[in-house]
DNA sequence: AACCGGTATCTTGTGTTGCATGGTACCTGG
DNA sequence: CCAGGTACCATGCAACACAAGATACCGGTT
């Protein structure tokens, strides 16, 4: 059994599955900026703003890269009541592809309302 | 050789690239809204916006994709100068999905916004 | 002790998608 | 007639979200 899916579920179109890609990765940056963070952690963050809902299968080959990539170190720790937690931090790297993200993202937005809304000139 | 590539090129990271991912079909979608296009027409107005500059490789394959999902038609008109252009234009299904998409893209900018900067409450 | 539900991590396989590369064809000007 | 611009299309690859499944640890109940 998979448990933790019937409430962290998806559960949207797969136009939102499409948006999340390549966003997943930096909104999960920017909850590591403020601390150190689990995978089922992480789930319930994400989930909390119903569109960034995902699965387990997602985030946890998401953090393998990360961790591949230099952009997260981890480290276990016991839990009071469960399995051992292994939580991520960001290094420097991390810290500059979220800024990297950070700096690209308005120009992203700005583009795509341009295109949504027809008519606005500067 | 591959003509327009060098003035249409994307020629940003790969950030971007994954930001385009499932956005860019609306994109076009939005594009076909205002009236018939064909391939390097689009190619122009979505490098306009230099985030969403894209190559030919990723517009034909799209395009195509969109015709068989149904969201797009199209008809060969001649040119003044070169060869037959094909133009796309929306069908009802493609109006609903960029309905759908235009009614899902606050919320998921939103989101982001809310990732990206710390603290914001309503 | 044995069992079970909850918590937690990880792997495998699939489908979609942006992109690089390369190929084909049409038209005009020198 | 042939070089260059315009336009379309196909192939192959890599990345990514997701579904589905496997494994394992824990605490409380039987």
């Amino acid at each position: 059994m998979v448990p933790g899916e019937a409430s962290y579920d998806s559960a949207d179109g797969p136009v939102a599955s499409q948006l999340r890609r390549g966003v997943l990765e930096y909104c999960v940056l920017a909850l590591l900026r403020d601390g150190p963070r689990y995978g089922v952690e992480l789930l319930q963050e994400l989930a909390q703003v119903q569109v960034m809902a995902t699965s387990q299968g997602t985030i946890y080959p998401l953090l393998s890269r990360l961790r591949r990539a230099g952009l997260a170190e981890t480290y276990l720790r016991e839990s009071a009541s469960g399995p051992s937690r292994r939580y991520y931090t960001l290094t420097d790297d991390g810290r500059r592809a979220l800024e990297e993200f950070t700096a690209l993202w308005p120009a992203f937005r700005t583009a795509v309302d341009h295109f949504l809304n027809p008519g606005d000139l500067p």
